[in-house]
DNA sequence: AGTTGTTGTTTACGGCATTAACTGCGGTGA
DNA sequence: TCACCGCAGTTAATGCCGTAAACAACAACT
């Protein structure tokens, strides 16, 4: 008979943090499958049903460490827009170029965090009604977000105008910037139709190439990722410098 | 002790056809993760290890249907392409439009299906190395691609010109052309590109709406959908219909 | 009629989430 | 000092899962 580790063995009491950065290391290690409670409770040295006193369930874990991940993410993506800012004289063009390379940089390093972000979501895992992943997720947006609005506010670039939008996107968009609070007040809706149209393009680009469902075709897509970049940068009235 | 039922009680024997489409319907009900060999057996009123008469493993079963959806889903494409051609007399303009919005129209009222194929790969389902799914998976590419081909053929647009692409790039397409047999022989490499960035798009708005990662900002993303075929008809030499 | 191959079943192993009951310990108040 | 309470863990159990091995019923062929 194997006796279990007794109070005495554990050095102290474990944390939610422990538990969520246990939790991420086997993300990293084994992919999102193996992400179990018996198996953080393992890796812990304690037994799974001891998490329950940390946590609801295995869903409310994994809803914690991805609001965790976006967070990181976004720290990430501001200190490298910083740091472009920095070495730019606060040149905006750099800025969002730079979050733009810093985002496919991030997501391939860490292609296990940027699948539970952003690909299917795990069966049993809501995380759209979800309280903090959504508000993390949101923070991760508005990084974005204020990059191309900063630069619209500095040198407006031409958006549609809200009359000219389909009545229903229109609406929508409405209701999208109201959600924003005082950071979308008195937008043009349009301005709103290109972040979208910004976000849709990066976000394909690079989950395609992180899913590896562009290995049919290609090795490596980062040339894919600048020509994607290059072809979007227009819509936001920068034109990407190209070194040839 | 319930009897498990005898084999006079199942009217005949099982077929691998039967078994994914039982996968099948569980993959609609109850989401990818729901199917197992366990459910699928008790569905069919057998046992799960019975199932390995069938197939060599879960993983193996998980493969076909994926092979079986794409199968699908490009037959589906096809007849569209067709009936577009028909309605219109052969325009080709029409056919590729036809076939975007059917693929949209397909993976919305397919969403588990089109996980299934685009997500994020199931743990343990090795799709990229896969001999069935790869040849499917490329059949489908293929419905979309011949479309472009014939397209440029006709009335040829602007394509990058093959010393002006990134020899990275260049490299990585000469053998993506390769690897296209005689559908491929001949073409400019600055053809593949388009083609390459015409399916980011697609799949970047489509895989967005179905994963419902837009919800944070539309309900509807129909108009998205088709603003992205707006954006994207020049790259291929289209003028997109508006109808206002 | 006996043999063989096909198609199942039963049983078993280890892993999973989750629940319920229990235990050892620290600290607290009498 | 001692009884008590609550915290942080345990064990045991339920019912899922994939998979493997042994076994049983049946059909067809010799």
């Amino acid at each position: 008979m194997v006796q279990a580790p007794s109070r005495r063995d554990r050095a102290r009491t474990a944390t939610t943090q422990e538990i969520k950065q246990t939790a991420r290391r086997i993300l990293v290690q084994d992919g999102p499958g193996a992400v179990s409670l018996r198996a953080i409770a393992r890796e812990m040295g304690m037994t799974a049903p001891a998490l329950y006193r940390y946590f609801d369930s295995h869903e409310e874990l994994i809803k914690h460490v991805i609001a965790d991940i976006f967070t990181e993410l976004t720290d990430d993506l501001r200190t490298a827009i910083e740091s472009a800012s920095a070495s730019s004289g606060g040149n905006l063009t750099d800025k969002v170029i730079a979050a733009c390379w810093e985002f496919r940089r991030w997501s391939l390093t860490h292609k296990r965090e940027f699948g539970m972000l952003f690909g299917t979501p795990l069966p049993g895992v809501n995380v759209e009604q979800d309280e903090i992943t959504a508000d993390r997720g949101g923070e991760f947006g508005n990084t974005f977000f204020v990059l191309i609005l900063e630069l619209w506010r500095k040198h407006p670039f031409p958006v549609t105008a809200d009359e000219a939008i389909d009545p229903g996107l229109r609406q929508q968009l409405e209701r999208y910037r109201d959600g924003l609070g005082e950071l979308g007040t008195g937008l043009p809706l349009g301005l709103l139709l290109i972040f979208l149209r910004c976000w849709t393009r990066l976000y394909g680009t690079l989950s395609l190439e992180v899913f590896g469902h562009l290995g049919f075709a290609l090795d490596d897509a980062g040339p894919m990722f600048e020509l994607m970049l290059v072809d979007t940068a227009p819509l936001i009235g920068v034109e990407y410098p190209q070194q040839r």
